[in-house]
RNA sequence: GCGAGUGUAGCUCAGUUGGUAGAGCAUCACGUUGCCAACGUGAUUGUCGUCGGUUCGAUUCCGAUCACUCGCUCCA
């Protein structure tokens, strides 16, 4: 219980750290905000590239059998009859006005009837569906109607074959894809966890159906060790969650699920999605998706392999493994300790990087010709404002890894000190070294 | 979508039994200071979430609405 509080707390904080420190804030908030959509600030939004960045390299640049893709958002919308969202993503609802029970018109025994509590007195049928709506075309009607993505890895298969010829790919191979996706969600809650426009990175990986366990196992493995070696999870702060009900046409699945403040949420899935959404399409489109393999002249449909994550929450997870407080020593009088605060960040994925700081206003000529060198090399600050200390705190509180700092011996002896962002430790490096000392700490 | 709570400066909050607002921190300037939120002086910041009603007058009372948090629901 008390735990739950002290959670609560936390994440609040983060909130209000985003929103102090432009990291992330509510979408239009001088007019009032509108619920599930959340703006990326200055910092929010050089973190969420370096996270697309870092995924992009991992799964597509230093992968020879993952191909990259850029589709639109607005797909013809048969697209989504294929996929079945128009069906399952729209019903019709009523809800009970004594008891506020709601239910699926097509689930109702009797539809005049509230089964809960058998009052007649209930709404008109209304439509929820959980696709956003839009036209295409001055003339809104039906006819114009199109729908704005409510998942990236849709378009992946409708390119699929063209993605196949232009780059003359084999089985096995994936097509990967950052972008957004939107969502009418009911109940958009917990910060940035669950908004109605998000950004996904997906890849779907088309393989022979008698090989898809071995991918899948593979997959899973690589995006897990993605987890520990690149952002830095312990054990202790994801898990993985077994599916045991499966879609029909499904051999497996499992969800990469992150310790949220708010509980355990779903981060990542990797998911079989056997032969279903090349099949479909195929069906609706009136298209053959299906693989010709001329070394053996066998025709197959592909078995897919999907990673799907999530990359808002990443950045969330980001945040809320690597919020600390913790005491530190301070200069202030009367005063002990303090409390600083810190965002843990690894270092590749971190907003700033490297900020470069004068010791002394006085030194600020030497100072800021260092940080227009190095700023060509990590993503960098420069900061002369206020004490040191207090440019280290400020520093800490945005998960600035590494802070360079120009003192008054650094002109004759062409030596910086680099301060680390955990340790508080300090350590001498020459100038002329400096870029690959920080490349070293930092990691690509 | 239902229920409860909340909404005052960038952040955290106080306040006005109805007479249009303050603190701490933050920010900026000057001085001082030379490695962990230092100090001094001064300064900036609010349509008191929004719209409407009652009132001579509303940030305060009433209604609606928007947003956030929690519970329920939903999560293909």
């Amino acid at each position: 219980m008390a735990e739950d509080v002290k959670d609560l707390e936390l994440m609040e904080k983060i909130v209000s750290l985003c929103k102090r420190r432009g990291i992330i804030f509510p979408s239009s908030e001088i007019y009032g905000g509108i619920n599930g959509f959340w703006d990326y600030g200055p910092y929010g939004s050089r973190m969420k590239r370096a996270v697309e960045a870092l995924w992009w390299k991992e799964m597509v640049e230093t992968r020879d059998n993952v191909e990259g893709l850029d589709s639109t958002i607005i797909c013809h919308p048969r697209v989504w009859a294929a996929s079945g969202h128009l069906e399952q993503f729209s019903d019709l609802m009523v809800d009970c006005k004594k008891c506020k029970t709601r239910y699926r018109v097509d689930q109702m025994e009797d539809p005049t009837t509230c089964a809960n509590c058998k009052s007649q007195d209930l709404t008109e049928p209304r439509e929820f569906n959980l696709m956003m709506k839009t036209f295409v075309g001055p003339v809104f009607d039906e006819e114009h109607t199109a729908w704005l993505r409510a998942e990236t890895c849709q378009p992946i298969f409708v390119d699929f074959h063209s993605v196949r010829v232009a780059t003359r790919q084999k089985l096995p191979f994936g097509i990967a894809q950052i972008g957004k996706a939107f969502r009418n969600e009911i109940n958009p809650r917990n910060f940035t966890f669950r908004s109605r426009e998000f950004t996904q990175m997906e890849m779907e990986f088309f393989c022979e159906d008698g090989d898809s366990m071995e991918w899948f196992e593979y997959w899973k493995e690589q995006r897990i060790k993605y987890y520990k070696e690149k952002l830095g999870f312990k054990d202790d702060f994801f898990r993985i969650y077994v599916h045991e009900k499966l879609a029909h046409y499904a051999k497996a699945a499992i969800d990469i699920e992150v310790k949220f403040p708010f509980g355990w949420g779903e981060l990542e899935g990797v998911h079989h999605r056997g032969t279903w959404d090349l099949t479909r399409h195929s069906e609706f489109s009136g298209q053959d998706l299906s693989y010709m393999d001329h070394d053996n002249g066998r025709k197959v449909m592909p078995t897919v392999v999907e990673t799907s994550v999530g990359l808002d929450r990443t950045i969330l997870a980001l945040l809320a493994n690597g919020y600390t407080e913790e005491k530190a020593a301070t200069a202030k009088e009367d005063m002990e300790e303090d409390t600083r605060v810190l965002l843990k960040l690894p270092a590749r994925v971190a907003p700033i990087q490297v900020a470069v700081l004068p010791q002394s206003k006085k030194l600020k000529e030497g100072a800021y010709n260092l940080y227009k060198d190095i700023d060509r090399f990590f993503r960098s600050e420069y900061d002369e404002t206020a004490s040191i200390g207090k440019r280290y705190r400020r520093q800490d509180e945005i998960g600035t890894p590494y802070c360079v700092t120009f003192d008054f011996d650094s002109a004759e002896d062409n030596a910086v000190t680099v301060r680390d962002r955990d340790t508080m430790l300090q350590e001498r490096v020459n100038v002329t070294q400096l870029r690959s000392y920080l490349e070293g700490k930092i990691g690509f």
